[in-house]
DNA sequence: GTTAGCATGTAAGGAGTTACATGATTTT
DNA sequence: AAAATCATGTAACTCCTTACATGCTAAC
């Protein structure tokens, strides 16, 4: 997940680890709460022996003005070989699981694949959250007896989050399949 | 997470591993995928080591006929130190993060505390989750620009969740300091 | 008699977090 | 010159999953 999102960042523009865990924050804002350093780094560090991530040692020529030859920051860009796994991991649907916050970090970087991934990423994610759907309206019809109020209440809570979920996915997939693919940001690679 | 499930259903009543597993799995089924036996079953040797659970050897004489002298299944029940352990991580407020399932888990089990103790976490909860809706009110507002159509996306559908989410909070605080606990099951302990 | 479901467990590993530790730079 | 915030990292640990291994019981 971390590994897919970094890629992604660095997909866009080079980075240092810092500014990376800042655009994560609010990338992934959604769904996640911060990301710590303690996991950030060593990921970082696992990209590069991957040889997905290079440190950027060019003349830092465009560089701002205030901050020239600093050894204290680490910019990392992406590689060919990072631009092929970052595909990869987009394409290969995401655990089975309902809860997975797999779905969410591939969304939001959709901008960066084609559409027929993004129809297949959103039609699996309606998939699962129709099951975990059905799966609450059994327990609510079939078990409301054997289950206390909070309990109750918590399902019915859930069962309202899912089909108001299927319904944005629904919007979104059909959106997506006839005709435009909202603004790709950058049709670079 | 698990330890507090275990104690909460087994506080309800003595039970072995396997229907743990699938009473855990209807109970926390609106925000968790099914918990493994990987994790079970150490779970419930570590909580039996602490001494909040114990193995239930006594004469099986309401035992179901079918299922005499079985020492294939091993029947847990929660001590009186468990049932203190319980309400200690009840009223522990879980870890600062909206995304934590830790509410979810604390909300299934409200049947087993007092008001007070339900109000804080509720309050707790809408704390935590206004705090993640003006987070991404502040990035729609002021980075929009800065973010593809997908993130946008994102974050409007995040923005969402959180609006519904502490709405429903309202509701259950209301409904919670003005009169009924919705029927409370057992009010032993 | 074989498939399906009940029941318990272990070993290895994944994907993160917290707490700690350090130092540079910018702002007040 | 103190405080805030930028910036990078390590060690230990948490909590869970997957894959494996086993055996019993019920149903077909």
């Amino acid at each position: 997940m971390l590994e897919f999102a970094i890629l992604g960042l660095l997909h866009e523009s080079p980075m240092h680890g810092y500014e990376l865990r800042k655009q994560l924050t609010t990338k992934l804002g959604a769904f996640r709460a911060a990301i710590s350093y303690g996991s950030l780094y060593p990921t970082l560090r696992r990209l590069q022996s991957a040889g997905w991530i290079t440190e950027e040692s060019g003349a830092p020529a465009t560089d701002a003005p205030l901050l020239t030859n600093r050894r204290s920051r680490v910019v990392y860009k992406i590689t060919a070989e990072g631009k092929e796994r970052f595909q990869e991991l987009l394409s290969s649907a995401g655990p089975e699981t309902f809860d997975d916050p797999g779905f969410g970090v591939h969304f939001a970087f959709f901008a960066r694949t084609d559409q027929a991934t993004r129809l297949r990423i959103l039609e699996g994610r309606r998939r699962r959250v129709e099951e975990r759907r059905e799966g609450l309206r059994d327990v609510l019809s079939r078990a409301a007896e054997r289950l206390d109020a909070y309990t109750l209440e918590l399902q019915r809570h859930g069962l309202d989050a899912c089909e108001r979920e299927v319904r944005w996915l629904e919007e979104l997939i059909a959106h997506e399949r006839s005709g435009r693919p909202p603004q790709v940001t950058d049709p670079s690679n």
